[in-house]
DNA sequence: AATCAATAGTTACGCTTGCAACTAATATGC
DNA sequence: GCATATTAGTTGCAAGCGTAACTATTGATT
C-alpha cells in the first residue's frame, strides 16, 4: 500500500489556492482604482450595509478580521474621510462608526464591482458549479460555527 | 431596487473565510509539532510526492508557490537537514533539490497527519458536501489554468 | 467603596510577504 | 563571436500581519 499523498487532491491545499485567485482577481481592481486594502474594503462593506453605525468589535465579527486589523482598518477609511467615529455617551470605551456621503459613495460604487464581478464568476465557472462551491462552502460556514470561538486563530 | 450588498453572499470572502478556516487547522499541527511554515510544508509535499529530484522552479509550479517563497523555503528545510541540492551538470543556474532520509521520515509523517485531517473534514462536512466543495473548486481550478500566467499575480 | 475581572480599542514588536532589483548562467539574434 | 534577452535563484526593502502587552473604562464581588 504505498498511498502517494497528493497536494492537488489535499482540501486545505486547494481551498486556498482557489480562494487565493478569486481573492485577488478583485483585489486587484480596488487596490488599482482605490488603494484599499482588503481589511477596508471589508469595513466599508459592513459598514455600507448596516443601517445604524456599528463598532469596531461588530465590524470585526461581522467580517471576520482581528481587532487589530480592524482598527488599523478604521483608521485607514478615517484619514480618507469616508467614515467618522462618535463616542458613545454611556460607555466610553465604545465607538459608534458611520460612513460619511464621500465613504457612502465609495460603497455604492466598490459593492457595483463586486457585484460585476461576482456576476463574471458565475458565468465563468458556471452556475451549477457556482452551485455546488456554495453548498460546499455553507458546509464548512456550518462547521465554523461549531468550532465557533474555541478554534479560531483569526479572531483570537 | 435598493439591492443591498452583503459580504455573506460575496464568493470571494466566503472562499477565503472558509480557507483560513480549514487550513489553519491543519497549520497549527505542523506547526506545532514541527515548527513548519506552510511554505516549507508544501515543498516537502512536492518533493516527497516526485519519484526524481525537482528544481525550485518546478516546485514553485507544483504548489503554487512565489518564487521567493520557495526560495525561502528551501533554506529552511536545508538547514533542518531535510533536503540537499545538487548542482546540473549542464545548466549550472540550476539546482535539483531530493529529500534526505529525515527528509522522507519527515514526509511521511505529515502525509500521514495530512490524510487523517482529510478524513477528519469528510465526516466533519459530510460526504456529500465534500463532493459539491470539490465541484466547486475543480471549476475555479479550470478558470485558473484558463487565465493561466496571464492573471495570477500570485505566481508573477 | 475597593478590588479584581472583563471589555473596547490601540500600539510595539518581530515575522512573513511580495515586489523589484540583483547575480550568475545560458540562449538568441545578428 | 558579441551584444542582448531570458532564465534560475537570491536578497533588500517596505508593507501587512498576529501576538502580546498596553491604556482606558466598565462590571462584578465582597
Amino acid at each position: 500500500m504505498t498511498e502517494v499523498f497528493e497536494l492537488e487532491t489535499f482540501l486545505p491545499y486547494r481551498l486556498n489556492r482557489a480562494a487565493e485567485f478569486v481573492a485577488l482577481r478583485f483585489a486587484a481592481q480596488y487596490k488599482a482604482r482605490y488603494q484599499l486594502t482588503r481589511p477596508e474594503w471589508r469595513t466599508l462593506a459592513a459598514l455600507g450595509s448596516s443601517e445604524r453605525p456599528m463598532t469596531a468589535t461588530e465590524i470585526g465579527a461581522h467580517s471576520s478580521m482581528h481587532k487589530t486589523k480592524v482598527s488599523r482598518a478604521v483608521f485607514g477609511l478615517e484619514q480618507r474621510r469616508w467614515l467618522k467615529r462618535e463616542e458613545d455617551g454611556r460607555d466610553r470605551r465604545v465607538e459608534h462608526l458611520a460612513l460619511t456621503p464621500a465613504g457612502k459613495q465609495a460603497y455604492r460604487e466598490l459593492t457595483g464591482l463586486a457585484s460585476r464581478y461576482q456576476a463574471e464568476l458565475l458565468s465563468m465557472l458556471g452556475a451549477e458549479n457556482v452551485e455546488a462551491l456554495s453548498n460546499g462552502l455553507q458546509a464548512v460556514e456550518r462547521a465554523m460555527r461549531k468550532a465557533g470561538a474555541s478554534g479560531s486563530a483569526a479572531l483570537t
